[in-house]
DNA sequence: CGGCTACTTGACTGTGGTCAATTGGTGTGG
DNA sequence: CCACACCAATTGACCACAGTCAAGTAGCCG
């Protein structure tokens, strides 16, 4: 299913951390098993229960990795960008997916085949290190979607992710700061646990309490400390 | 703080699956930079926040790790029982431990400390893998917490739990199997994302509905398939 | 201009958490 | 052996957070 070759496939995974520092003829060797492949927004790349054999590279664009619940509600797990990577983990142990992931826009990705890859990581110590700190770090991240979708409400999660989305992108938090959401409210309401009408109305009570402005897609930090206070000591 | 040496730390060792492979003489390097310590019920292991610089086995006993919430409610992460290891996750990438863990009842452990694990798994690619096994584990489980926690009510996890605890102990779920709780039931509670009050409302519920019945601590699984439909195709 | 989607707002409801009181079971000490 | 203390578990009353359904608005693109 390669519909070829919109993307220089080697230049591709060097933009991506986990490959950034592999010796080129070990890149060379994963380009020429990976398959390229250019998907329009809705494209559906797994569902739980896929048989694990390949991980992916955003070369371009966005992708949504989620679960679906039984009336149709969708959490999602971790919108992934470029340049980053997903299902690494998968690919470990032998099980099938146990997520779904599909495209949010128009997007290239690139398919590692899981079989020579694992090959590939015997005999680099370097590379199998930095794929344990990218698995880490989605451990981390779904403890802390636990976190929030356990013990902490709908504003608190907010107000949570706002402020870490203010970090992020090296903003300071002065009054005035504009943090822009990047994406629909929809999918931000999906990725906080919850669903639009409650973003929207959580939205309007940090706005009421003069936290916030919100002007469109875009957020306007109107009292950071406020914001902090309701955030609930995030970082 | 090492209170010697109630146990063979090589042997525990070996018990371990991630180490169970590992050649005499790195097993033997491993148990002489370990420290091996006794706990009580009750005691607090690490706390999110806390240097990651060590990860544990546990050589007899059993710990939880989770999470406090604000108004000291408890979301229990995962429940480790002898022979398992964790926090190994927690030790790449350099942040703090993430969770806190706290002994569940009288526990011996193995601390191992992370520089030379970290040196050790250059070396051994096979371990390195079972390393990234156990990792990928880890993270399906969060995945199911996850969904559990954002997308099923407290009846269907109860119900999927069952099923899981009686495939997991190689019950037939025919009619009559004893499950077997192995814990309190407000332990219980907060490992399935809710309160002992609620947990107890809803097998009440489930032994209305003629599913199972409640005996002191085990569950007597009267009409499996019942059980099956309310947990949602749960395998 | 029409049509589509994202978003907002309102009214309603249910799940499940909190608080409080009671029961039950177990181990300890008189 | 009984009395007491302690903790787990249960039950009841209450209520709030947030999800659902429905209607309406805003914004965008063809």
């Amino acid at each position: 299913m390669l519909s070829f070759l919109s993307v220089n496939v080697p230049a591709a995974l060097r933009n991506c951390r986990l490959f950034a520092e592999l010796p080129d003829a070990d890149l060379r060797r994963i380009a020429g098993l990976a398959a390229s492949r250019r998907c329009p927004a809705g494209t559906v790349l797994f569902e739980p229960g896929d048989r694990a054999d390949r991980f992916y590279v955003v070369a371009a664009g966005r992708v949504k990795v989620f679960k679906l619940g039984a009336q149709g509600r969708e959490q999602i797990l971790h919108v992934v960008h470029t340049g980053e990577t997903f299902a690494e983990a998968a690919i470990f142990g032998g099980g099938p997916f146990p997520a779904a992931a599909e495209t949010l826009e128009e997007t290239t990705l690139i398919a590692v085949p899981s079989a020579p890859f694992l090959a590939l990581l015997r005999a680099n110590p370097d590379l199998t290190l930095r794929l344990l700190g990218g698995l880490s770090l989605w451990l981390r991240r779904l403890v802390d979607l636990v976190e929030d979708l356990s013990l902490r409400d709908v504003q608190t999660r907010l107000a949570g992710f706002l402020l870490r989305e203010a970090e992020s992108r090296s903003l300071d938090l002065r009054s005035g700061a504009r943090i822009p959401l990047g994406t629909t409210k929809s999918l931000l309401a999906r990725r906080l646990g919850t669903v639009s009408e409650t973003l929207s109305r959580t939205l309007f009570k940090l706005q009421k309490e003069g936290a916030i402005r919100v002007v469109g897609r875009d957020v306007l930090v109107l009292d950071p400390k406020r914001l902090r206070a309701l955030g609930g000591g995030v970082s």
